[in-house]
DNA sequence: CGCTTTTTTGAAGATGGTCAATGGGTGTGG
DNA sequence: CCACACCCATTGACCATCTTCAAAAAAGCG
């Protein structure tokens, strides 16, 4: 079992139940590592997807490039993320995965996937809930952008990052490693950048939580997660990480 | 082979190819019919979804009621569609389901479908890309809110609608029936109902379309697409719908 | 026909955007 | 080692958009 394969395990067992065939199965699939500079895109808008990417390393995200040049962030994604697996059984791309930060990615070819969905329809059904959440994710995007003024809106981003880091075991104490530029914080929560400046300073001052430097440090989670209603349940995890380790 | 199962073909068709053997299992499976009140609940954030619903009728809307009571629709949805077909591989659900307008229901037990999908993987890769179709809708409907003024906020809304209707052959002529209420437009687009009011009579002065009375009409689609940037794409359909017939 | 509900319109005010200028790091080359 | 350039973050002043509030008109419905 190699790190990739690992990585994936940890991922589909924080949501679904895999038998020792499931993870077997999982552990005949190859992959090649891929590294990506910050920014660099994966995969663009109109391309066919031919190959899965499973984050390994740093933050890559999806996004939309808009007729009249604007961009879009639609999602983040860390390590064991799947951030194209909405490609899967689609044609062509509707939008693009770049890196935030630099990344190591590794790919597996649709085709082999295929293959072991055949073999172990769990495994295939463990991915579909896979990109069911991440769907979930989409629909809190939008209440997020359509119902909630600028602090909930921005709060409720990082308290969403840092659940799932957390229960990614990606966290150490209350930090994060988010590699987000303000301008980039700007294109996904709508928001121009002098009002993401202004919208973090007040966060800070309120002593919720302290994102600088990519760095986010959250000092009152239970304050942080009253600002903005963040309730988890969306993520449908099947336990919640836990706050006292 | 019953109007559920027809139903259900003729929209999976649209994007997917079916064997004969698919067809054939698509016509074992059994349903009930549900019908729907104008705005009642066909399921409810946090119930455990147990059956799919199969719009054979009228239209129904995917929402999140947030914790300060506001509501914020999500998607709309018409004949054919899986409004729920994002709950079938989650305990609960992290969204609404209500008709806009009286709406008709096909349900169809979770059990049966999965039984399916162990019998014809292809039947549930076409449903698979049934939800990753929704989830690419979802993905707009991010763009629209974050990065979209309100004129083509608006009108990229009732092109995807159209369009969607057309494809799956429930227009007539230019006209489509959305018995959507100006309160619930502002609820999805994240706007007042005030500026919902303005931007729709804004849309009718430019001659490009005219939502009145839960009727649109679209008098000038190559403008319309042109206020919003409307590029079909994202619908991942297989082919184009028609204008000339 | 009277009631409720939905749509329409106006005016005032707040939120967030735009624009422009400043400051702080970091990396490069003289 | 310093000067310069560049990118990113920060801040202020002004302004546009959209919201809120209030009220009237129109449209369904018993």
């Amino acid at each position: 079992m190699d790190r990739s394969q690992r990585t994936l395990i940890a991922k589909l067992k924080e949501h679904s139940r895999l038998a020792d065939e499931d993870i077997a199965e999982i552990c005949t699939l190859t992959h090649n590592v891929r590294e990506l500079a910050s920014g660099e895109d994966f995969i663009r808008q109109g391309e066919k997807p031919k190959v899965a990417a499973l984050v390994l390393q740093g933050m890559v995200a999806r996004y939309h490039l808009l007729a009249n040049g604007r961009r879009q962030y639609l999602s983040f994604h860390m390590a064991g993320d799947l951030p194209d697996s909405q490609g899967l059984f689609i044609e062509r791309m509707d939008h693009s995965v770049c890196a935030i930060g630099p990344a190591m990615l590794a790919t597996i070819p649709h085709k082999d996937l295929v293959l072991s969905f055949d073999r172990r329809p769990e495994f295939a059904f463990a991915i579909w809930r896979e990109t069911l959440i991440d769907a979930s994710i989409f629909r809190q995007a939008v209440s997020n952008l359509g119902s909630r003024p600028v602090i909930p809106r921005m709060a409720h981003l990082f308290c969403e990052l840092f659940y799932r880091a957390r229960a990614s075991r990606l966290t150490t104490g209350n930090s994060f490693v988010v590699p987000i530029s303000l301008t980039q914080l700007g294109e996904a929560l709508g928001m121009s950048i002098a009002t993401v400046n202004r919208t973090l300073l007040a966060l800070r001052n309120s002593g919720t939580m302290d994102f600088r430097n990519s760095l986010l440090n959250v000092n009152d989670w239970p304050a942080l997660v009253k600002t903005c209603d963040f309730d988890p349940m969306y993520l449908h995890l099947k336990r919640a990480p836990r706050w006292d380790d």
